[in-house]
This record gives structure tokens, C-alpha cells and sequence, in this order.
DNA sequence: CAGGGAGTTCAAGAAAAAATGAACACGGCC
DNA sequence: GGCCGTGTTCATTTTTTCTTGAACTCCCTG
């Protein structure tokens, strides 16, 4: 287990940053991030950059890229605190506001270019080979529907209220 | 756009096989394991290693596990060819099953590492930081929970049957 | 308006992941 | 048994991705 030198180190919180760092690679996030959004998530209260780079010992540009990247996806709320000109943050800890965020962030964009693609492909395809790869299409159309209506679905059902689900 | 040399190649079976390169990227999984299942998916006849090679140019090592892991998530099905040895397959093009392969083999081995990890976690720390990191390990025991039952949802959602769905 | 704290950028180096290809099974078939 | 076709393994190389740190931009403050 890494030893974050430094500041209110503890055996546990270590152990929830790894926790992180876990769950991020299984997104394919770099692990600098899953440790600072562990540290956030460890940390009651709210932290500054050289916090961060403080007690998880990376470098600045690191700190920077990975607080940018937890904030475009809402995993990180921006608090202010009087007399401090440095931006402090704490973690967001509803795993849906978290999904919404990765879903508009990265997943929609890539259905997006995806689906930008599949027209590129069909406009193409048309003018020379005529119904040759007409089921493929038609398969991939179908795919790329239900991806994004399952999106909303997912949201919903990580929500708070846990209403009785349907299906 | 790649030229893969040799065999029936067209413009449209590559923009294809693009397609689920950047798809497969999306996931985190190889480029190699994305020009493979979308070389299968874009070819009608089933295909066997060797047609991956020569088509692809890729390495017997990486068609092989290639097709190993395509395999492993259901995306390909064998296919018996009578009087040929080798191991033929066919693309899967059913999204729910190549979702409940990737759900099996990949995301719930993750949650459960997660899940013994946690477990780990609170063991350790009842003995000593008591009450310290309690409400974090609520939340993460929150957020497990909530993933390990929207899986069967999503798959259920990606269902070949569409029926009407009420949240 | 000079000085300095806060944060960003990005080229270069370090680390991790993927691809390669040669060596190694395994199993028919002659 | 020896050979050949098929597929796997895995150490090495290549490619990609991540991290670092120094230079830079913005503002705020005196």
C-alpha cells in the first residue's frame, strides 16, 4: 500500500483510495485520478490543490489535469471557503450525479461520433455497394438505438429515491 | 483507413471494421480486438485464425487471443465446417448476449474483487478507527449494492423483445 | 504596476499495455 | 513413430498512455 507521507494519513483512508484507484482502472481512468477522488472521498473536509498534491505526493500537473477531469464530471463540487484564494472542493457523493456527469462527458459523445461514423458509412455505401453490407447496417442502427436509451434508464435506476422498477 | 490487403476487402467492410475499432476503444479493449470482431461481423462466411491474419495483418499471437477473448464475452460463435480442421466462428450479433458475456466475464469478476476489497476494508477498520470512516463505507456499500442490480436490468433492457418498459 | 500565489499547459521522460513472432504443445494421419 | 496442420504461450519489442516539472498565464494585493 502506497505511504502517503504528510498530513492525517490513516490505514483506512489509504485503503479507500485504493479502493478508487481500483474502480477507475476498471473504467479505464488513469490511476491518479481514482486516488484523488479517493482523497476527496476520504476527506470530510474540503481540499485545495496542494492538498492534493500534499498528501498523495504527485506532481502539480498531475493534480491539476485530474481535479479538472473529476469536475467535468461532477465527481467534485467546488466550496468556498472565506479568506483562501485557493479553489477548494469536496467529493459528490451521489453515484447517480456521478453517472450523469461520465454519461454526458464521455459516454454520449462517443455515441455521438459513433453514430457520426455509421451515417459517414451509409452515405458512402449506398453510391457503390448496394445492399451488400444492408443487414450489418441495419444490425449496427438497432445497436446504437438501444445504447442510447438505456442511458436514461441507467440514470434513473443509480437515482436516490428508490421507487419500485418495472420492467 | 487501414488497407488490409488481400480477400474480398472494400471500402465498406473497413469503414466497418473502423467502427468497432473506435467501439472497442470506447471500452478500454485492444484495437487488434476490435478489428476482429468487426471483421467477423462485416463477413457473412465464417471465418477462421488464419483468414484473420491474412486479412488483418495481424500476428498469429494477437488473432489468437484475439479470437480467445471474443470468445470468452460470447461474441463469437463456433461454427463446424465438415472436411476443414481448423476452428471456424461467426460474429454474434445479438447486443444482449455479447452484453451478458461482457457482464459475466469482465464486470461482475470487478465487482466482486470491489466487493472483497470493502469487506477487507471493514474488517481492518472496526478494530481500530472506530466511527472514523463510517459514513464512506455506507456509501460504498450504497453504490455496490445499486451496481450489482442494475446489471440484470441492462441486460434485460438490451433484449431482443422489446416490450414496454416503465421506471 | 511589480511581485507573488494559484492554476494551466505541454514537451519530454517513465510506465503500462498491446503486438509480435519464435518456441512449444496437441492431435490426427500416413 | 515421425510429420504436418492448428492453435497457444510468453519473452521481447513496439506503441500508447500517464506523469512530471518547468514555463507560462491570470489575477489579486499591496
Amino acid at each position: 500500500m502506497a505511504n502517503y507521507s504528510e498530513a492525517p494519513s490513516s490505514e483506512t483512508r489509504d485503503a479507500i483510495i485504493a479502493y478508487f484507484v481500483n474502480a477507475a482502472q476498471a473504467f479505464g481512468i488513469p490511476k491518479s485520478i481514482g486516488e484523488i477522488y479517493g482523497l476527496f472521498f476520504a476527506t470530510d473536509a474540503p481540499l485545495a490543490l496542494d492538498d492534493v498534491i500534499e498528501q498523495l505526493q504527485i506532481s502539480k500537473g498531475s493534480a491539476s489535469q485530474g481535479i479538472r477531469f473529476l469536475r467535468s464530471i461532477n465527481a467534485l463540487n467546488p466550496t468556498y471557503i472565506p479568506g483562501d484564494r485557493r479553489d477548494h472542493f469536496k467529493a459528490e457523493t451521489s453515484l447517480r450525479r456521478i453517472a450523469d456527469g461520465l454519461i454526458k462527458e464521455r459516454i454520449k459523445p462517443q455515441l455521438a461520433s459513433g453514430a457520426e461514423q455509421l451515417k459517414a458509412i451509409q452515405n458512402q455505401t449506398r453510391k457503390t455497394e448496394l445492399g451488400e453490407y444492408q443487414d450489418q447496417l441495419a444490425t449496427i442502427r438497432t445497436w446504437s438505438k438501444k445504447a442510447d436509451l438505456v442511458l436514461p434508464f441507467v440514470s434513473k435506476f443509480l437515482g436516490d429515491k428508490s421507487k419500485p422498477t418495472v420492467i
